[in-house]
DNA sequence: GTCAACCGTTTTGTATACAAGAAGCGACAT
DNA sequence: ATGTCGCTTCTTGTATACAAAACGGTTGAC
């Protein structure tokens, strides 16, 4: 699904619109962008296309390509879609989880727990990611872990931008263990809604950090 | 998202790979096919590439587009993932549909009763589909509803083959009554868990007539 | 003064021409 | 006889040229 220079520059124009380059309603000009990036038009509107198909931009014919940021209602649903996902991966993971991978979702957390006492808010990231990535892939469901991992990948910017409210990543924490707990004792109930709360509730912070902003403009 | 070329044709060949026109595995000739339609390669490889965006084929740099039939075991895990999200739309719904809606299903159902008696397994299907639609759209959650409706229309060729079998379309029948009453009581709990048994079931009778089939072709 | 229509410009959508990589085939050498 | 190297050919990926549609500005009429 890539030759080379289309795929590459999907992915640098995806990085454009999640990190706020590109503004909300913004037209993508073809010819601009091809010169910018030293290509033709023809890969780069299918870039374009890709970008469009995944719902990052919206494509109006004989109109060209628009920026499409989520406003605050639709990223609350899609975090609410992400918890339903999460949730899902956890109660199949409960039940198929091996000793290993148990073993390095405990690894990740013991990690987190140091980024935490460090403050290090990057590498809880990462080490996050690595958490979440390891019961996608535990629920054994291929298809589920695949969707789930794209609509993660879709929400990261979002994610990051309200992992620096005070508390949040301590709270976070905790979630995690409780997580780990119910997954090791095959509770895959349990295991679904803490790990749909421990989304959801990042899908409401944002919205009162959104909330906020808004407030604090006027 | 639409010059209407590449549109057109991205829906044509979608049929085309539905279907089983085109066996799994086969490429996709460019020039063949632009031939075929009577465009030149260009809005052929955009078709081409949004069929790879949602997985109908598998593109291959420098070598071309092959199509890729889910296996048994990915149809499983699709319809998997479609119960937790058909799951989640009925929790949602159960707490937010009006009263409109509640008797919108109920003629659904009524329609579907009506093709049961009648035999007609294309018109159940349509009733069934608008049945189902309807408990999307009052999720309330429209990033929610647009995926589900996604995955929906992928898994359709096959739901449909499994719709034949003996007695499921009554048994689907009753589990749409309980689906109702739960929404009308607002018990999420309960209209999630039946609707997940509802099309959890599907997958695993689809698996049996696969699997049916294969034992009848040694 | 304002509105509408027409023309020029800009931009998208499509076709075609060109370049580069991969597969198939044959010849040659071991 | 078999394996490998090189050539030819086919196919994909990219660039460019062309057509058509939409926007904007200007001009004219009411």
């Amino acid at each position: 699904m890539q030759q080379r220079r289309a795929d590459h520059i999907a992915v640098q124009l995806e990085e454009l619109i999640f990190d706020g380059t590109f503004q909300d309603g913004q037209r993508l000009d073809e010819v601009r962008l091809a010169d910018q990036f030293g290509v033709s038009r023809t890969p780069l509107r299918e870039a374009i296309q890709r970008l469009a198909l995944s719902g990052l931009v919206d494509l109006i014919p004989r109109r060209g390509a628009f920026v499409r940021q989520p406003g605050p209602v639709e990223l609350i649903e899609m975090f609410e879609v992400m918890a339903e996902l999460e949730a899902a991966c956890g109660r199949l993971a409960a039940r198929r989880i091996s000793d290993a991978a148990l073993a390095d979702l405990r690894d990740a957390n013991a990690r987190c727990r140091a980024a935490v006492e460090a403050r290090d808010s990057d590498s809880y990231y990462t080490e996050n990611e690595r958490f979440h990535r390891i019961i996608y892939q535990q629920s054994g469901n291929g298809f589920l872990e695949q969707e789930t991992t794209k609509l993660h990948k879709r929400l990261k910017p979002f994610r990051r931008k309200q992992l620096g409210f005070r508390g949040r990543m301590a709270q976070s924490m905790a979630e995690h263990e409780a997580i780990v707990a119910a997954l090791e004792q095959g509770d895959g109930a349990r295991a679904g809604d803490t790990l749909h709360k421990h989304v959801a509730v990042q899908g409401e912070k944002f919205h009162n950090l959104m909330a906020s902003l808004k407030s604090a403009a006027e």
